[in-house]
DNA sequence: CATGAATGAGGATTCATTCAT
DNA sequence: TATGAATGAATCCTCATTCAT
């Protein structure tokens, strides 16, 4: 067997146990909260020694930082709204927010939670979500108003504002689900309809 | 001095020894947060022994506790729509965000932030800030939206859905903002008036 | 009124506070033992403040010593067999007996109970207790044991020894009693007898 | 190496280790008292770290309760009197005074007055104590006298009240020792022959 | 690599004692 | 004297991290 062929295999195996570690701090860090949680709480959940840990992770923040790249990863592998931008305004909307949902769905709900909390309280992890997640959304978003603004396609508006506002109000439902509001999980499919619709014509506007 | 007299004078001393020590708290965890911070980060920032907290708390989760009673009672106190609910819709939004806003100003956005994270990794605190402030919101929101909505002010929709994407847009322009957002926070004045406007047109309606 | 009799009043005062005390020390100790129970425990029983106890006892081992002390006293008070020497050996153990369990009865099994226990790792206390309470006993008993068995009336044996067993047999029937033994405690009013008859005859020797 | 030879192995480790911690436990706790004495003190004479003892014992209580069990344990190994029952009276009790201090001398006096000590003002582990110590101990010592009652070895007197008396005798030479009397430690060795013949013969009776 | 026993720094909490009122 | 709020040293216990096997 090749040299590469080895390293291959044990790059993938490290990947898997990692992976396999990440999860099980996933669900103790959203079960528990992060810093009430313990290393042997995650271990155990893994089905491993608490040592093994600190082979694959440095430290217990270390997980917490894996948590959000994984969460980063899958953001940017979805976040390709280029084929989308040729449609009409009201299909992208659908389909961003509908993007933006799966991906929370697909990490579970579970590390958004955990993040969220940390980032709050966390300057180091506030910092680098800000800057690897939040900026790039608005940086790319931008571009796309500014478009839409330029063609007459919608009104003339504070951009920076606006794209916050309608992040904010994807934001604040995601929020407002994980503080356990029923309503709104059981509404989750419908979000990319009624938030396009109010982000479009406002509760006084006309349906088309 | 008659006994009702110094009883009143000791409860004003209890009362304010606990503000100063919920200060305290509140600035220290919100700095660090909640379980970074220690019982003598807080009484140093208090100016007091250790021991002192524990006289007028019953532990360190009572502090989280006490910082969520004020919010809730700083809250009761500014809703109070009544007189704005006779005006047009436009006049009570704005009012409104502005109210919202204003007590998060006042009780610093500290106590936010502190209470936000907390809620979203401890179920108790999750439970009862959900009972005690979400709800209450949006039982009294309802009937407006259901007159405004009978009295064909607004075009019908799901309200629930509605109130609650009200609601997420403030809310999570608060923790955009809580995350370090410098736009949000050099806008924040503006905020009821532009999310006003969104509210009611859209980003596609007509602006009278 | 005389500077004496006001002195005089002055003494009773504080003597009738300090019992007070003690009382309540005496009940809060031998229910939750010296350690477990605190100051305040104390104070609550004797429905005074905290504080007050420190201006009748130094410190909270004072307070033990407060109570070893009044054990002392009565016991003193009680030690006459002066009179009883003169009669019988069977009527003397009888009335020593029932003399020696009224004390404890007196106190209340409880001060004896909370010496005992610390007597056993306190060796301050052991040594105070042991010099005070325990030589005395056996210091008036030798003469009188010498003096039986100088004239015949029981046989030879190692004094020290058998006084000592005689102490034990009450102490250790006190202990047990204290551990919960229901049959002793039913009993208790029997034990002179039964311990004269046990002491004098043994098992094996005739009654007369 | 199979499964069983390792799990054995480790049983031993975690028994020896045990053993070490209550060493350590029974020496610092006969010296200070229980209360006195913190797990750093008793970490610090086992030769190991604070967080160690948590390890094998869930808190402080659990020492004591180990202590106890291990004085139960060597309690019942001792406790074979059957050879002895078949021969006289007196060798019987010779035997059995013999045996009971024996464990005493091994276990150390300081296991019994650690246990002594909090048996008196700690409910559970009086209540445990008493149930596990005492009670059998009496219900075994009960067959023999009824027997000996019976075939008229022994004159009839309330069996239940002897056993006690002779118990207590026992128990209070050991508390008397334990409370630093230096002639009952000298003359120890002599005290299944001197408390034999009391029991026996008492003061007055003959001796064979 | 994997383990999990051992470590010991750190932190919440208690409570004897003091002292201003 | 009496009070009880304030103090802060003392202590139990937890848990992230290390390292010998």
């Amino acid at each position: 067997m090749s040299k590469t062929s080895n390293d291959l295999i044990q790059e993938q195996l490290i990947a898997a146990r990692r992976n396999q570690i990440l999860d099980a701090a996933t669900t103790i860090f959203a079960e528990k909260g992060f810093h009430r949680a313990t290393i042997r709480d995650v271990a155990k959940a893994a089905g491993i020694a608490d040592g093994t840990i600190y082979i694959y992770f440095e430290n217990k923040t270390a997980l917490l930082m894996g948590i959000l790249n994984r969460l980063n990863e899958s953001d940017e592998r979805e976040a390709s709204f280029e084929e989308a931008a040729d449609t009409d305004i009201n299909t992208f909307f659908r389909k961003y927010v509908r993007q933006r949902l799966e991906v929370f769905d697909q990490m579970g709900m579970n590390a958004v939670k955990i993040v969220l909390s940390e980032v709050l309280t966390n300057t180091d992890l506030r910092d680098m979500y800000y800057q690897h997640v939040v900026e790039p959304t608005f940086e790319l978003a931008l571009t796309y108003f500014q478009k839409w603004m330029d063609s007459g396609l919608i009104r003339r508006f504070d951009v920076q504002m606006t794209m916050r506002m309608i992040t904010s109000m994807v934001l604040g439902l995601l929020v407002l689900r994980l503080m356990g509001d029923r309503t709104i999980e059981e509404q989750w499919q419908k979000l990319p309809d009624v938030i396009t619709d109010m982000v479009l014509y406002g509760i006084q506007g006309e349906q088309p």
